[in-house]
DNA sequence: ACAAGATTTGGAATCGATTCCAAATACTTC
DNA sequence: GAAGTATTTGGAATCGATTCCAAATCTTGT
């Protein structure tokens, strides 16, 4: 059997195709008996309006789409969480979908947008040069999550990197740390930020960072294992090192571990992103805690926003608070 | 500026709606000077044809759409890159969205297949009955991928969970284990089967279980550790711990670690899964691994078959082999 | 019972891309 | 250069739901 449509349906009701459409949109101007036997038809023929058809007619699909690099990541998992929630109670449906770092992937799911085949787009960690995003943002509904393009035109909701950064690395400092090693991922906007950041602690107190490392590939467990496995080769140990992620922080400390070495009371490790890494991690890890779920909630906010007032557009961006969570990592 | 249409891109190019649709699509009947022509409006208008009408007219959409309870877990994201990467290489685009185990949410993305948003779908987790699977799956191109309804007529493809259970508890036994405990998921359908291997391998080697538990609620972290906390607390320690997943396992690592006791020499610990988990343990995890990329990819390949191919409905499971990884949390 | 007003209804036009058919043009071959 | 075949083109019909307008029906007050 073939689907049902909307003139099907009014056949079977006995009314026109008008009435129909008016009882699936539940407009006031039907009588109640149309609105029954439609209802009936509907039920009998088991239609469903057809979205394309819908679509073209409305001018819009009420759907959005999150791109993220991988989908693994627990912030952006969460945030994504909070985004599909805040567009649920807006009637939206979010998807999201992973790029896996490749620009032509990265760009078949754009012109999704392109093509109106969602009326929103969710950036969480582009692969696009900002130049790119910020050209997208100001032509079509885009608003950035957590990684943000260095841009005032296009809108991002994030926290604060590069004071996190300096939050946890002055907490270190605090805590009796003097050499004092970074290990970051720079091909990250978050994670350029974050450096600068701890360098900025750094001068405050007047000290020279230790030497640092950066990933050159993947930013995960068996990278924090590596650049550890560098770092303790080095002559001059450091007594604390900065990790740019909780799962770099875990590898970090089972490679200073596996060396013999004692956290913190020999080196001081601290992650950044407050996942459940980090609680996994022995001893657990001083981090920095992203609202999350919140940062999405306010992003679709901002997307909504753009998507129906077509003269709004906000710029710049906006920092929701982070916070400082301090556990066995570092020293007391 | 409004939206360019076929008609607009016609015009400017001089020549009819018909030729500018044929070199959208490739045909071969335009000379090389329309297509020049064409080429040309498109560019200047920034021309990009509108899925709705796209899909209207063609009556598919070229997109797919995976659903799972959540995102962050290794295995379903690892499945879902083998399924987006056979989809592309065929021309679809694959989305996918957490259901956050609501069936009010599952109800309302499974509703994107019902009424044309997207040409297949891909079921992770369902949260609805075997039963609403097995109807679902009859009447739509639907594939299920490690988590499988009970149903003869839904298809679906996962490891043999029973099995590779029954594998890594001989594994158990055969290193000296006789006091075997579990730690299950008895919510989930692959839970349930891998509690049946379980026994089965008790059984086989005339053995009883000792105490088992079961999660109430979420199976992760810290689920496992509250579970081993209880099992703690019983009277006769076993000696192994089958964990329906490594993140459970760690939970229940870390739990037996601190209490004092060593793994594998008083409390031998088995996971389940290979994610990153298992390598971040210490000790590292004795486990499953799933061909989760290879499992995406034959569950595409399948699903496009069922789309395409309106007469062929495959039924029943498919079960790609898995791999037992012995791993020090468990003796040798 | 009739006019004026409110409510409900039918049906055609519309959204934008595709495709089919017939017409037009180009190319062979003798 | 004519006849025949092959290539290219224009344009109308189509997909299915929505919406607007005019017509029909129902209320209400007198």
């Amino acid at each position: 059997m073939a689907r049902a449509t909307v003139q099907d349906v009014a056949k079977t009701a006995g009314v026109s195709v008008g009435t129909v459409s008016r009882v699936l949109n539940g407009s006031p101007a039907v009588s109640a008996s149309s609105r029954e036997k439609v209802a009936g038809a509907i039920r009998e023929l088991n239609y469903r309006p057809l979205a394309s058809a819908r679509d073209l007619r409305r001018d819009r699909t009420m759907r959005i789409l999150a791109l993220a690099k991988n989908l693994e990541s627990p912030v952006i998992s969460e945030a994504f969480r909070g985004v599909g929630d805040a567009a649920a109670q807006s009637g939206y449906v979010s998807l999201i979908a992973p790029t896996s770092g490749s620009l032509d992937r990265e760009q078949q799911l754009v012109d999704m947008l392109r093509n109106g085949s969602v009326d929103g787009l969710v950036l969480f960690s582009p692969t696009m040069p900002d130049h790119d995003v910020e050209a997208l943002a100001t032509q079509l509904s885009v608003v950035q999550l957590c990684e943000i393009a260095e841009s005032e035109e296009a809108f991002g909701v994030s926290i604060d990197d590069r004071q996190a950064a300096r939050d946890i690395t002055r907490h270190l400092i605090a805590t009796g740390a003097r050499r004092l090693s970074m290990i970051g991922n720079r091909a990250a906007r978050s994670g350029r930020l974050r450096e600068q950041g701890f360098r900025e602690a750094l001068a405050e107190a007047g000290l020279d960072a230790a030497r640092c490392l950066f990933a050159a590939g993947d930013f995960d467990f068996h990278a924090g294992r590596q650049l550890t496995r560098d770092l303790l080769a080095g002559d001059q140990l450091p007594d604390a090192v900065f990790c740019g992620s909780d799962t770099v922080a875990a590898g970090c400390v089972r490679e200073i571990t596996d060396a013999g070495l004692r956290v913190p009371e020999d080196l001081a490790v601290a992650g950044f992103d407050d996942s459940i890494q980090a609680e996994m991690c022995v001893p657990e890890l001083t981090t920095i805690r992203q609202p999350a779920y919140e940062m999405g909630r306010v992003a679709f906010g901002a997307l909504l926003e753009r998507m129906t007032e077509p003269g709004r557009h906000r710029r710049g961006r906006m920092f929701l608070p982070h916070q400082l969570v301090i556990r066995d990592s570092t020293k007391n």
